[in-house]
DNA sequence: CGCAGTATTGAGACCCGTCAATGTTGGTGG
DNA sequence: CCACCAACATTGACGGGTCTCAATACTGCG
């Protein structure tokens, strides 16, 4: 039922906004964004997805959002008239979805809370925490973090700019809270971010 | 199974940031705002629900929002528990939730679009514009908006302050989008709001 | 009538977006 | 293996939008 794909290069499309939605994606290994882009050519990353993380959940059967591959992906699609269908007998499969749905509406909303009160290098220190929560690209032991996405990825999703999201660090750095091995390498102190990451 | 509850004032809880999730509610009249407030105090709105809206969808049994009344309201709700067990034997009816929640999702990342990218006087025509999609609060004869609540709400909607919110109105009005009756009466140039407002 | 909550307006400071210049890095081909 | 190049990243300077503080209206309600 399932297809696989394979994306050997970065900022390969997965789908387009606007595309009618013909599959829903899984993605088995790599790093993707979801975004908007306005009429003015701006673009909003909505969010970024992991290994695990299902994607690709339409509206009125159209994608409002664009997806590309961040890294070279590997991603499993299914088909959603036959998805829909072998939900319809087994509704109990359904839950997953609904779940799945739940938990993306609190991403979203959790972010909202985000982009609205905090200050650019609060917002940064939330999605460095974010973002060590993923074990292939945080080394726990060493705690250090690899950086899968650009400044301006992450500027796009914080709304903010690429240079803005350098100063941040740099403030991050100056409070001991990242140290910068390189530019996509950061050792980090997990405490001191909660500290500063802190809005619950 | 359903429980009905009237609130005849406006600003009543209706439930608690971090409260046990007992109940799902349906607004059936009146106008609620979900928010997050931060340690420091900030409050974040995440929605403001209309009637008809279904809202209190928790994440781990938790409600990671407060819900408080905006006007006087009148309100269903349902025992989470039961309306489970009423879930699983009727697992089409949780189609609507998974359409809701799916529905709630798209608002969430469309408003993250909003916040992220949008100058401060187009995220207030996105909102007036959101606004008069609501009959019982725009005369569409008229095109006289009713809006019912305060500028303090929308600022902490748009995250910004209740000052620039008057700012951003005041500019509309200097755009011919918006003329002001009253503070809480404008009416309202929907196409002029459209083109400002035009973000996909 | 008076009060409390709400709304508006002004002034100053500061954060951040933009533009521009420079530094760094990784990949490619000679 | 090295030179080159195109992204990417960083840093500085400047201007404008917006936040904060403060003062002043406005409004509805007791």
């Amino acid at each position: 039922m399932a297809q696989v794909i394979d994306f050997h290069t970065s900022a390969s499309a997965i789908f387009n906004q606007g595309d009618e939605a013909a599959f829903i994606y899984l993605l088995v290994d790599g790093v993707v964004r979801t975004f908007h882009t306005s009429p003015d050519g701006e673009r909003q990353i909505v969010a970024f997805h992991w290994p695990g993380d299902l994607f690709g959940l339409a509206e009125h059967g159209r994608h409002v959002t664009s997806a590309e591959t961040i890294t070279s992906s590997q991603i499993y699609r299914f088909p959603c008239q036959k998805l829909e269908r072998f939900l319809l007998k087994n509704p109990k499969i359904e839950d997953g979805f609904l779940i799945k749905a739940i938990h993306d509406l609190r991403s979203a909303q959790r972010q909202l809370i985000i982009m609205g009160r905090l200050a650019i290098f609060r917002r940064l220190a939330v999605f460095l925490l974010d973002c060590s929560a993923h074990e292939h690209y945080f080394d726990k032991a060493k705690r250090l973090l690899t950086l899968p996405m650009s400044r301006y990825d992450i500027a796009d999703y914080l709304g903010t700019s690429a240079e803005t999201v350098t100063r941040a660090l740099s403030k991050l750095t100056a409070d001991d809270a990242v140290r910068r091995v390189s530019a996509r390498a950061l050792k980090l102190d997990l405490d001191k971010l909660r500290t500063l990451a802190d809005f619950d």
